[in-house]
DNA sequence: GACGAAATGATATAATATAACACTTCAACA
DNA sequence: TGTTGAAGTGTTATATTATATCATTTCGTC
């Protein structure tokens, strides 16, 4: 059995040393700027696996000794999300990091209500289904919003 | 091709009083009380094949003249929402009307941008991908949330 | 009719998100 | 190298969505 979740014990400043860089390549490709705050809060969504709310994101940054305010924080997630170096969870009004932010997908999202992590699953089935329900309907997809909500391998086992 | 979306012509006053019918059903067999306040939501709710917010809710019960205050809508929307009566769409944090209430079904939700409107369906190919791409995993699904946004047949042909 | 549970009323406040305008930074160009 | 315009951020205020809490009413059961 494949976990989507990360192992318990694995190296975490690893993952955050990869999303890093790869956010740096990711909006230098885009022309875009990878801001000092952006990174702040980029580095913040990722401090862990779990999907964080923009107020937490301001309390840590406040933590930190920034003066921000909410437009702040929300401007840098539009702008991870607009680069889809993050992304939005509908069902949690939370964020959470992209660990493939160069390939362009429609990912699906597997959350713990247990331990609060949430996965990202790439699933050509599941892609293709939607896909082709739309089709049979002739519905023209725009995005696609599939949240998958439970208990993870390692919750479910406890 | 079979559009989800209702003709433009139907009779939606028949739209209305099968849900109805059906809601009134539904609440007796669980012991429920379809209560006068959670009647009046149900059938505002009713009143188009579009979501609704809970705010617009409160406005249009202010409307008809009933004096009522946010708990008053969100207890009348958790109470349809738990019957199955009608489901929350995360993405819009609105709220719309279910056509098949008497079955259970983990429903997708096409929306269209263009008109608001929102369309149930049961895709098993959809269910059976998200069923097996979380067994994959080991992850077990307690709710899901399938929501495709972009414009119906109709919208995308004008 | 008395009782207790469920539902609703009423007030306050929490949590999430955006509008508007001022100021600063930065890259491009003269 | 100074000018300039666009992009980014600061700041204040406010809009939108949702819930906590306690008082009162309604309703079925006895
Ligand atoms: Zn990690
Ligand atoms: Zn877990
Ligand atoms: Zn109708
Ligand atoms: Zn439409």
């Amino acid at each position: 059995m494949t976990d989507l979740f990360p192992d318990k014990g694995h190296d975490h400043g690893r993952c955050i040393d990869s999303a890093l860089h790869q956010a740096e390549t990711v909006a230098e490709a885009n022309n875009a700027r990878f801001t000092d705050m952006r990174r702040r809060v980029f580095t913040l969504i990722w401090q862990s696996h779990k999907a964080i709310t923009a107020y937490e994101l301001l309390d840590a940054l406040q933590g930190e000794g920034v003066r921000a305010q909410p437009p702040t924080v929300y401007r840098a997630l539009e702008f991870l999300v607009g680069l889809r170096l993050i992304h939005r969870i509908e069902s949690l009004n939370a964020y959470f990091g992209c660990d493939m932010p160069d390939c362009e997908h429609l990912g699906q999202y597997f959350i713990c209500r247990n331990c609060g992590r949430v996965a990202e699953a790439v699933n050509e089935d599941m892609s293709r289904a939607v896909r082709a329900a739309a089709g049979a309907v002739g519905f023209k997809i725009e995005a696609t919003t599939i949240e998958i909500k439970g208990l993870c391998h390692d919750c479910a086992a406890h």
